[in-house]
RNA sequence: GCGGGUGUAGCUUAGUCCGGUUCAAAGCGCCUUCCUGUCACGAAGGAGAACGCCAGUUCAAAUCUGGUCACCCGCGCCA
C-alpha cells in the first residue's frame, strides 16, 4: 500500500506515483474527459480522469487516488493555486464516503446569510472563507501566547466554575452543581489576580460566559478571553505599553502569515501609527462635540457611535486605527479598579478601541486590602462573600494591573466581519447554542 | 428589555409603494443529453416555490390590514 501523499508535496513528485485522499471540491466533466479539483487540509489539486470517475461523484465525497503527477501543459498552468503547475492523473479513484446533494455551493459562503451560515456550520466550516477566519483567530491566540510569554509571564488555566458573580451586577448563568448552585465564571479577573500573588505575572486564554440579553453583532454567550496580568509595575501605563506590545505583534502575526487569507476576505490589517494614540475619555468626548456637535460630554461611557467618531478621528489625525480611550468614571467600572489619585471621579483604566469596536479593556487594580474591603462595601456588596480572593491581598499583594482581549472582537476588526459569531466556529447566543433553541420545542 | 426592518424554489435575490393573462421571475445548485484542456468550464433541455403561518378587506392578495412565529439590524450592557 503506498503512503498517503499531501496536496501541497504534489508539485515535488512530477513523474512520481502517488496516492492521495481527500474531498472533492469541484467537478468539471467534458463528457470523456473529466477535471476535478481535490481538497485535502495542504490545499488544492487538479485531478484529471478519463472514463473511469465513480457512478455519480460529487462534491465532498471523500476520495483516495493513485495516479501519476505531471506536469501542466504551459499555456494550462493555474496562477490561483499553489499546485496550479502540476496536475495528478487518475489510474484508480475510490470512493471513501459518500456526500449527500449540498443545500448551497460551498465555493461561495461569502453569499449565505447568517443563519444559513450557521444552522449548517459543520458543512460551512469547510470553506476556504470561514477557515481562513479560523485560521486567523488562530494566530491571534497564538501571538498573544507567544507575546506574552516573551515577556516572562506564565500561563494558567481559570476554572469555569466560579461561585459568585466577579464584576457584580452582570448577568450570568446559573448552573445544578450537586446539592447547591454554581455559576460560569464572567471573566478570568478574580483568579489572575490571586495568581500574580504566586507568578507576578500571569495570563490565560479562558472562556467567559455572559448571560447578557443581548442580541448583536458584537456580542456573544461565551467568547474568548486572552486575559493578562502584572504585579511590580512602576506605573499604569505599563499596562497600556505592553498592550501595544501584543496588538502590534498579533497584527504584525497576521501579516505575516495570513496574506492568503487576508486576501481571500478582502481584508487589510488595521493601520497603526508607531505609538497608539492615548486620550482621556473626557477629551474623546469633547473632540466628539467639536466634531460633530453631538454633546455626550456628561455622560459616563462612550456610545458605539460616539466610538467610531473617535477612531475616525484617530485615523485622520493619527494614522492610527487603534486608540486607548483612558480614565472611564469610577462609578462605570468594577470595584476593583484603582481611581486615579488626581481625579478619584476617574479611574486608571483604559479601552482599546479597534476600528470603532471597544477590542480590550484593562487598568490598575486596587491592591491595598483595606481600600478593597472599603470599596466592595461602597459598591453594595458583603465583603465576606469575597473573602477567597481578598486573601491575595490581605497576605500581600504589589502594585498591580492587566487588561483582556477578546479574541473574536480582534478576528472580526481586522477582517471587517459584519457579525461577531462569524469569528468563532462554534457561536453561542441568546437564541442558538449550534442549533437554534427555538426548534427545541 | 426597547426601537426599526425582513420573511418569495435547496441557496442568493427581483417582484410588494401603484392589488388583476411577463405574477410567480432570475442566477447558482439539482436531473437528462452533448462535449479531450477545463479550473466559477461550456451548450441544449428539464424538474423544483400555491410567495413564513393564521385570519380579514376585496369580484380578485406574494402585493393591503391585523395577529402570530422566525430571523436580521440598532440601542442599553459589555470583550
Amino acid at each position: 500500500m503506498k503512503e498517503r501523499t499531501l496536496i501541497k508535496e504534489a508539485p515535488q513528485k512530477i513523474g512520481k506515483q502517488i496516492k492521495v485522499e481527500g474531498w472533492i471540491n469541484t467537478i468539471r466533466s467534458h463528457g470523456s474527459i473529466v477535471f476535478f479539483d481535490l481538497r485535502d487540509r495542504s490545499g488544492i489539486l487538479q485531478v484529471i480522469c478519463e472514463k473511469k470517475v465513480p457512478e455519480g461523484l460529487k462534491e465532498e465525497d471523500v476520495v483516495c487516488i493513485e495516479g501519476l503527477v505531471k506536469k501542466r501543459p504551459q499555456k494550462m498552468e493555474n496562477k490561483d493555486i499553489e499546485t496550479g503547475k502540476v496536475e495528478l492523473e487518475a489510474q484508480k479513484i475510490e470512493r471513501i464516503s459518500q456526500a449527500v446533494d449540498l443545500p448551497f455551493a460551498l465555493k461561495d459562503t461569502a453569499g449565505l446569510s447568517l443563519p444559513v451560515l450557521l444552522d449548517f456550520r459543520p458543512l460551512t466550516l469547510r470553506s476556504e472563507q470561514v477557515k481562513a477566519i479560523l485560521k486567523v483567530e488562530e494566530e491571534v491566540i497564538d501571538e498573544f501566547r507567544q507575546t506574552l510569554k516573551s515577556l516572562d509571564f506564565t500561563e494558567f488555566q481559570a476554572p469555569a466554575i466560579v461561585p459568585t458573580a466577579t464584576e457584580g451586577g452582570a448577568e450570568i448563568f446559573k448552573i445544578n452543581y450537586y446539592e447547591t448552585s454554581a455559576f460560569l465564571g464572567q471573566s478570568p479577573q478574580f483568579y489572575k489576580q490571586i495568581l500574580v500573588g504566586a507568578f507576578e505575572r500571569v495570563f490565560t486564554v479562558a472562556k467567559a460566559y455572559r448571560a447578557e440579553p443581548s442580541v448583536t453583532t458584537r456580542h456573544l454567550s461565551e467568547y474568548i478571553s486572552l486575559d493578562a496580568e502584572m504585579g511590580f509595575i512602576e506605573q499604569w501605563t505599563d499596562l497600556m505599553d505592553t498592550c501595544e506590545i501584543i496588538i502590534k505583534n498579533i497584527f504584525k502575526r497576521i501579516e505575516a502569515e495570513c496574506s492568503k487569507e487576508l486576501k481571500l476576505l478582502k481584508a487589510t490589517v488595521p493601520q497603526i501609527s508607531k505609538n497608539i494614540p492615548r486620550i482621556k475619555m473626557r477629551e474623546a468626548q469633547q473632540t466628539i462635540l467639536e466634531r460633530t456637535k453631538r454633546d455626550n460630554t456628561k455622560e459616563p461611557d462612550l456610545t458605539p457611535e460616539d466610538e467610531k467618531e473617535i477612531c475616525q478621528w484617530a485615523k485622520e489625525k493619527h494614522g492610527s486605527e487603534v486608540i486607548f480611550i483612558t480614565h472611564y468614571p469610577t462609578k462605570k467600572r468594577p470595584f476593583y479598579t484603582m481611581p486615579d489619585k488626581e481625579d478619584p471621579d476617574f479611574t486608571l483604566s483604559f479601552d482599546v478601541l479597534c476600528r470603532g469596536l471597544e477590542i480590550t479593556t484593562g487598568g490598575q487594580r486596587i491592591n491595598d486590602y483595606k481600600m478593597l474591603v472599603e470599596n466592595i462595601k461602597k459598591w453594595g456588596n458583603k465583603p465576606e462573600q469575597f473573602e477567597f480572593y481578598l486573601q491575595a491581598f490581605k497576605y500581600g499583594m504589589p502594585q498591580e494591573g492587566g487588561f483582556a482581549f477578546g479574541a473574536e472582537r480582534i478576528v472580526k476588526q481586522v477582517l471587517g466581519l459584519e457579525n461577531l459569531r462569524e469569528a468563532s466556529a462554534f457561536p453561542r447566543d441568546m437564541a442558538r447554542i449550534d442549533g437554534r433553541l427555538s426548534n427545541n420545542e
